[in-house]
DNA sequence: CTTTTTGCTTCGCCAAGCAAAGTAACCTCA
DNA sequence: TGAGGTTACTTTGCTTGGCGAAGCAAAAAG
């Protein structure tokens, strides 16, 4: 089908796009694509645990271990034991951290926002329709995409 | 706005779920996600050369030089000078290559594909419509996009 | 026939990923 | 309570993917 082909080279350009914007960002940001990605997610959250950022990045405890290395070493997050669960780390954003995320704002982010927020209404709503059922087919059996986000929950010291 | 928002958490589960499809695809044929795209490019090209590779993958040409070792290694592809311009090397999928391609479907196609077909039509052009519109907010600045898809032409052998 | 450009490789480097093994803290249940 | 298992994290050693710079050979431009 034609029109299936159309679908999927449009969803590829869109990941291609976000591929590239990521690689925009970090750059400017000075950090790497995936440094960035994690200062965000703790950004976010306040405060997390390497195992919480492992289990939403989909990667292993080891790798978190040494990206957090490197974070740190540059100031950009703190790691403190926790109180209520020794074993685990307190994962912080420092003020750098804190200003890097907010000075780089995500090009993606804000080149498309701008755009989509200058469409009307009617647009808006049939766009968010037409993604959340394409996410929705790319993710529906994947049985283990909603645990993810959910598991991995901290207990904040 | 929530609308935004909407629309971006939509954006980030269709990127999470094809970026974990990529890993299971590769996984399932034996070869690392980039590898396997690599491979793909060629394959479905039927023939390229390292130079149009990495325009086509934002990468330089010295990594690309280092993944068709790896994939000749495996005996996936063959190099092999240009007899029209000597600088070149054209890179052909070997069977074995061909054959990993077409035996390790996309899943994210496969999956995603069925879906959108059993739609009726009217969603279908909805759906189309909405992902174009989404693309060309993404990369409508980016002005190498779609060069990119044409650069890097090949005189093959 | 130089000079410049282009296409590819090599080299040396670093980041990101994994698995496996190690350590410390927590939990269980007998 | 205390022995054995589980959980959270780190360390180690390895592979892959990525880059820039340097190099070489072929082609294109003067």
């Amino acid at each position: 089908m034609d029109r299936t082909d159309d679908s999927l080279i449009a969803l590829r350009r869109i990941l291609r796009a976000t591929e590239l914007f990521g690689k925009e960002l970090a750059h400017a940001a000075g950090l790497s694509p995936v440094q960035f990605r994690v200062l965000q997610l703790v950004a976010e959250q306040g405060m997390s645990t390497p195992k919480a950022i492992s289990v939403q990045m989909g990667v292993t405890q080891a790798t978190i271990t040494a990206l957090l290395d490197r974070l740190e070493k540059q100031g950009m997050i703190t790691r403190a034991r926790s109180q209520v669960d020794r074993r685990q780390m307190n994962i912080a954003v420092t003020e750098k951290g804190r200003a890097t995320v907010a000075e780089a704002p995500d090009p993606l982010q804000q080149r498309y926002v701008r755009q989509f927020e200058s469409l009307k209404d009617w647009e808006q709503a049939q766009i968010i329709a037409a993604l959340e059922r394409v996410a929705s087919m790319l993710d529906a059996e994947d049985m283990d995409a909603s645990p993810v986000l959910h598991s991995g929950e901290i207990k904040p010291s």
